[in-house]
RNA sequence: GGAGGGGUUCCCGAGUGGCCAAAGGGAUCAGACUGUAAAUCUGACGGUUCAUCCUUCGGAGGUUCGAAUCCUCCCCCCUCCA
């Protein structure tokens, strides 16, 4: 395989669509270090994996010798993007910019290399144009083409508002295109009507218009629906090793393979290898906990990522109580406790109804014993290991 | 401004006077099983002094022995018309 093919492969994996195909081929063939765009709104500092799917694509790119340009848009971060939103997103000020785009930062650099990275503002060349410049740029698309895109085209038919500023956006991040001579740019799959305003700016502005490289939107935990913080089903990639492990442990067994498509840096070729040993026999529990190591190592170092599976096997297929298990006192006024106002105290159940279900579930362990009795009272002074279902313990104390 | 439809427990959604702490699904949690916090099956899912009592069905009043269900006013959302 030659040297183009064995790039286009590795750039092809897991990506959604490339426009076009051929110009990118043709662009790897001039062997020289690309220009690679990719956007970032500085509105959300807390990464979760959903958002490394973008940036191991830019990794690789890195990795194939490329120049990543990591653009912050501060600029139209301060006029809200309305991408796949249906509501007008209210703006951002200079400060919140500022402090997104470090957290930003410290939280890709665990995946990029940080001196192969140029972060770029684009309040840079935009905070210059003048108000001449950006009607010119306006002049460059027509109100049907911007309404071709799908959720203006939603919020149009709906007798939803559309701002003026929210047709805008795709012209300024299409300049940015220009301003940055950028030969390829990322994007996730909702991105992809913006990312071709570049390549119709960037020909207007005599430029051989960029590559277009969608990705998919990752699916969360139930996969099903996208991965987001609001939905709850997400890994946050500053979660604990443990939680990580434990979570990406979670995931069904079908949705693994999709994990390892857009997240894993293993070869294809082995991936593959993997599904066969799964379809003979092997147990994917096994394939998953190679995923969850190399997940929780790329964010937390292999060896954390090591202890965080000792303990998940010692918990979950042997029984074990963790490492380190959370120590509190709770205060009682009267002598004693009854073990389901107990748990109550500790957080360890919602309320005391909530304690007696769980015990009656059979949930509830005291020193690793079942609890029958809800009622039962401890004493003050009493110093007990209390375990509802497998993931929630603590020693209680019982200070009078 | 006019006409109509609607706001129910985390979410979706049934319920039109007592059998309603409120069907069903989702999410969640637990148990069993297991090859994993997969899958599957079972159960729980407002609070409490737990076979009791209390608080919930947009808000405030009212009718009634009794209301999520009927009446009055108010707030919010949607559809159609102007």
């Amino acid at each position: 395989m030659s040297a183009t093919n064995e790039a286009l492969e590795l750039i092809r994996r897991g990506a959604e669509e490339i426009l076009a195909d051929g110009d990118l081929e043709a662009l790897l063939n001039e062997r020289r270090p690309l220009r690679i765009k990719a956007g970032f709104d500085p509105t959300a500092p807390d990464l979760h994996l959903g958002h490394t799917v973008l940036i191991n694509k830019l990794r690789q790119f890195q990795e194939l010798g490329h120049e990543i340009m990591f653009l912050i848009g501060d600029f139209t971060g301060m006029i809200g993007d309305p991408s796949g939103k249906n509501m007008t997103r209210k703006p951002l000020t200079r400060e919140q910019v500022i402090e997104n785009a470090q957290s930003y930062q410290a939280q890709v650099f665990k995946i990029l290399d940080p001196e192969k990275t140029k972060v770029m503002f684009n309040s840079e060349w935009m905070g210059k144009m003048s108000a001449a410049d950006l009607i010119q740029l306006a002049a460059r698309h027509t109100v049907a083409r911007m309404l071709e895109r799908d959720d203006f085209n939603k919020r149009y038919n709906g007798g939803q508002p559309i701002a003026i500023h929210e047709f805008l956006y795709p012209l300024v991040q299409g300049y940015d295109s220009v301003a940055m001579k950028a030969d390829v740019e990322l994007g996730g799959t909702d991105q992809k009507f913006n990312l071709l305003v570049g390549r119709e700016l960037q020909k207007y502005y005599g430029q051989k218009p960029q590559v277009v490289l969608t990705m998919p939107i990752l699916e969360g935990l139930d996969g099903v629906q996208k991965m987001s913080k609001s939905l709850n089903n997400y890994i946050g990639i500053n979660e604990p090793p443990n939680e990580m492990f434990g979570k990406i442990m979670s995931i069904s067994d079908e949705l693994m393979w999709r994990y390892f498509e857009l997240l894993s840096f293993e070869p294809i070729a082995k991936i593959k290898a993997y599904k066969q040993a799964v379809k003979d026999g092997g147990n994917p529990r096994d394939i998953k906990y190679g995923l969850a190591k190399e997940l929780v190592g790329r964010f937390h170092g292999e060896n954390d990522a090591d202890l965080a599976m000792k303990e998940f096997i010692a918990r979950f297929r042997k029984g074990a109580l963790p490492d380190e298990i959370p120590e509190m006192t709770v205060l009682v006024d009267d002598g004693g406790l009854a073990i389901a106002n107990i748990l109550k105290e500790a957080g360890l159940t919602k309320s005391t109804s909530d304690s007696i279900r769980m015990i009656k579930q059979g949930a509830v362990k005291l020193d690793g014993e079942r609890v029958e009795d809800g009622k039962r009272e401890m004493l003050v002074g009493s110093e007990h290991i209390y375990q509802v279902g497998k993931r929630r313990i603590a020693r209680v104390t019982l200070v009078g």
